[in-house]
DNA sequence: ACCCGCTTCAAACAAGCGTCTTAAACATAG
DNA sequence: CTATGTTTAAGACGCTTGTTTGAAGCGGGT
């Protein structure tokens, strides 16, 4: 049965992206999950066995399901595929249409991303390298509309990480203002497609300038 | 003498910065602080007064020190208001003129201050109403040029949390990039610089918008 | 029925954690 | 000198941590 086994991966991916690889404890995870505490070294050895499947897991779902797929090619609306990958990095996992208003809300991956760079643990350096920096680049794929043809391969990873930033920082700091008086609400979400949007397309004037393109 | 007692508190704002609150020991302050293990319970009572007593400490040091006075009445020029702010939130502790180029450097108060919200110990919940958010809205206050007349209180705190966030997180994570082969050098601290500039601009037009005031 | 590999369970392990205690050194001021 | 406030030292306290153990339960094949 592998159904503990998805169970634990489910619940700690949560976890560990509010908390982060060493404020987690398997017992946190294990008592949320409702599964026997052994269960965790059974099925992946050890805590940084069981991370480093959560990040991969949660890496290649993410990529499979939550990215939509912009075509490159007829760049007829650049703005609208910047937006479309934000609204995916910051949707939740379970929910199609997420609301965006109130405290921390944004899906797992970028939150567990982050973690990793606030604090690293050491765990996942390799994997970094062969997982990670992938996804970002193919995150920065979908946007060479905005960031034009002569973006780099640097480049794009390095939007990608950017923007992965962008949606889990701000919208945990400024969720501390949705409940404060006179603030009213403040919808984190399009708030952050804005602002990430703006950053983008400051970046792609950046590419373009190195490249000695002058820019409208 | 109180020497032990700002070695620890020197020492602690750097650990806390780096690993969190969960994830820094006592041990390790005192060990790389040199200082006593007693020493902590005797001057702060426990590792939660020390965080706090960091957090208050820092904060205060950095708006004291850190800030450059900004004449809000001569707008001469609004974006150097805003990369004033944003280099003091980057500028290392104890460096004049910070060398920005290279992995983790950004001054330690943006990373305490996300450290918090990435993984809330609950320590500071009420040290953030008392003491970190008016540190935001002043930061936000010095905006003003850029910002308008009509920001609101709420819309400066959040400006002063927007800048927090993009002061530690993406330069976190950009930082694996520069030793990436064929990324040369990157300089972590212009490009934040530009990237912040551009989210403080794109602020500005929102609140205008809402406030009914069309943006040339 | 039996044995089999796989999975779950309660209990315990050693190590690390924050904290506390007691004792002795040290500095400074009255 | 005494008195007071700091600092170090070494040890122990409960408690939590990640991990391990050995027994029990489970399902399927012969």
């Amino acid at each position: 049965m592998q159904r503990t086994r998805s169970l634990i991966l489910k619940t700690a991916a949560e976890i560990f992206a509010n908390e982060g690889f060493r404020g987690t404890t398997v017992r946190d995870i294990v008592d949320q999950a409702g599964v026997n505490l052994a269960a965790i070294n059974y099925h992946f050895g050890s805590k940084e066995g069981l991370y480093r499947e959560v990040m991969r897991n949660v890496l290649q779902d993410f990529h499979a399901e939550k990215i939509p797929v912009v075509d490159l090619s007829c760049a007829q609306a650049p703005d609208e595929a910047v937006r479309s990958v934000i609204r995916s990095l910051m949707a939740k996992a379970d929910v199609q249409v997420p609301l965006a208003i109130g405290p921390p809300l944004p899906f797992d991956v970028p939150r567990l991303i982050l973690q990793e760079f606030m604090s690293p643990s050491g765990v996942l350096d390799d994997l970094i390298d062969c997982e990670v920096k992938p996804h970002m680049a193919r995150l920065g794929d979908m946007l060479v509309p905005l960031l034009g043809p002569k973006a780099t391969l640097v480049d794009k990873i390095m939007v990608g990480f950017w923007l992965v930033s962008q949606c889990s920082a701000p919208p945990r700091a400024m969720g501390l203002l949705v409940s404060e008086p006179g603030g009213a609400l403040i919808d984190l979400m399009a708030m952050t497609e804005e602002l990430a949007l703006a950053g983008v397309k400051r970046l792609a004037e950046m590419i373009a300038e190195r490249n000695g393109v002058s820019v409208a």
